[in-house]
RNA sequence: GGCGUCGUGGCCGAGUGGCUAGGCUGGGCUCUGCAAAAGCUCCUACAGCGGUUCGAAUCCGCUCGUCGCCUCCA
């Protein structure tokens, strides 16, 4: 049976600003959506955080035994820049003086490349914008023929005010209209606008812009807003159950999209809106814009003046999922630091659960502990906890080890099989210290512990910890213990 | 200025109206030739001020501060 019929999801709700408990539209399947990147430069660490949140609750729905449909857009064109009137994939081309579809290419391949390197699960569609111009079109004819957008010089505008006499602009964010008609600072370049809330959903091309596509109204390209919905509905339906995103994103972006939907489909098209929280450098949020921000790729070689070291990717996603997805984390070299002890102690734990042998009772109810991971994670994906729960497990697998405590066959079995599950397979953490050469280093080192032996019989510690301390130095550290010595690679 | 968020021990970071989060760091003990590891153990908490309550870090109010959004942003 699935587990989803035994487990009580519940999600936090940015709409309602609650917990749910989750309910899908159609029983066994979830339809997700997620926010994913404009491909106009190399991903940051905070973008990979957000789909790095994701890929968890993907995850984990996967585990409980649902059909997921995970759509995860790539915005290659129609993100507009600061002043609004240039597309930021056509920008970068310009500047690097390139096709503009070398730039989505070149940024798309980093994108996928890190996200590989953080074993995030590729979702199960990744659309792009510009596949989907006509879809768009579509969408605004619709919302044109319903009187809710209006046609200037070629671009097409979405009526907010004229939308918010019926529907709610702001439902989401918990805005009201009136504060931003009076806080709306004027912008250059949007004087063609009714209302300076109104938002384009086409916009007509200069003469210059080699970014543009036939439309009714002009040669041009969409609105930033339109691609989600169009997108979003092709493939997940007019009502789909989980639209995700970064917090940053909740206005006026998902605000957008939840009224383009109403105005074209006249339904609210999502039941769960998931935001996750901004990773922060220095306290200040992760930016492009302002220089703030660091690379993946910096992180994995140490190249970076913040990094004292390198870190692998698995200990960079075990920082992230020590926090709880919706909680502010800040990065530091040394948070991370921390965290990869953490890791690596949780790692040796795992590795040393094939050494544990049955008892004929138990001593351990593991069925509680078990439990508890479950109540972690069906608790709106609190990984934290799920991690706490993870070192209670460590613990037992060291006294297991001591013989303090016991496991009947049973017990032990669904001991191994449920920790493997929730560091591999739901966390998605990667056992780095096992790779093609580690039967032959074990080889080479179980030698050298022998030979250690020798020397310690003979008292010779000179030559004893010589071996240990050389080892030590290039990464191998030996423990003496009861049943002799054992080592792990750092 | 408006809206929202958060304020936890040396650091990171969970959580709940009364019962140990967890990790990292530091101290002690056991084990050990020494060390490491492991086990046991100890220390430093819930921004401030009021209120509700038998009891609040947890609920309410105010103050201060943080961060985010309000303009492209994961």
């Amino acid at each position: 049976m699935e587990l989803y019929k035994t487990n009580q999801l519940k999600i936090y709700n940015s709409l309602s600003k609650s917990k749910e408990i989750f309910k899908p539209i159609l029983e066994g399947h979830v339809g997700m959506y997620v926010c994913g990147p404009t491909v106009y430069s190399n991903v940051h660490l905070g973008n990979v955080r957000t789909f790095m949140s994701f890929d968890l609750v993907f995850r984990y729905l996967k585990h409980l035994g649902y059909k997921v449909r995970y759509v995860r857009n790539i915005t290659d064109a129609g993100h507009l820049t600061d002043d609004g009137t240039e597309d930021k994939i056509a920008t970068k081309a310009r500047l690097e003086k390139i096709e503009p579809m070398e730039v989505v290419q070149r940024y798309s391949l980093d994108f996928h490349n890190i996200l590989q390197k953080l074993n995030n699960i590729p979702p199960s569609i990744e659309p792009t914008a510009t596949g989907h111009i006509i879809d768009q079109i579509e969408i605004i004819k619709t919302i044109l023929n319903k009187g809710l957008a209006y046609v200037v010089n070629g671009s097409v505008y979405f009526d907010v005010l004229k939308y918010n006499e019926t529907e709610h602009y702001g439902i989401l964010s918990g805005r009201k209209i009136e504060d931003s008609i009076q806080n709306t600072r004027d912008l250059d370049g949007q004087s063609e606008k009714k209302n300076p809330q109104d938002f384009a959903l086409w916009k007509k091309a200069e003469e210059s812009h080699i970014m543009r596509w036939p439309s009714p109204w002009s040669d041009g390209f969409p609105g930033w807003h339109l691609e989600c919905t169009a997108m979003s509905t092709k493939y997940l339906g007019k009502t789909f159950d989980i639209h995700g995103g970064g917090m940053d994103l909740k206005f006026p972006h998902h605000e957008c999209e939840i009224a383009q939907s109403k105005a074209c489909n006249n339904v609210n098209p999502v039941h769960y809106w998931m935001h996750a929280n901004m990773l922060t450098l220095n306290g200040q949020k992760m930016s492009k814009s302002t220089g703030n921000y660091i690379l993946p790729n910096e992180i994995f070689t140490g190249e970076n003046k913040l990094m004292k070291k390198a870190f692998s990717p698995s200990a960079l996603r075990f920082f992230m999922m020590q926090a709880h997805y919706r909680s502010i984390l800040d990065f530091s070299n040394d948070a991370l630091e921390a965290s990869e002890k953490g890791f690596l102690k949780l790692m040796e734990a795992v590795n040393q659960l094939e050494n544990i042998t049955a008892n004929k009772t138990s001593s351990i109810d593991i069925n509680s502990w078990k439990q508890k991971c479950y109540e972690a994670m069906d608790d709106d994906f609190n990984s934290p906890v799920l991690i706490a729960q993870l070192f209670e497990a460590v613990k037992y697998i060291n006294l297991l080890k001591l013989g303090d405590d016991t496991l009947n066959e049973e017990d032990l079995k669904d001991f191994k099989i449920t920790i493997k599950t929730f560091v591999f397979d739901i966390l998605g953490l990667q056992n780095e210290t096992s790779d093609d050469n580690s039967s032959k280093i074990s080889g080479v080192v179980a030698l050298l512990i022998t030979m250690r032996n020798e020397a310690r019989a003979n008292k010779n510690w000179a030559l004893s910890d010589k071996i240990r301390d050389e080892l030590l130095a290039i990464g191998i550290q030996l423990k003496d213990g009861k049943d002799g010595t054992t080592f792990i690679i750092n």
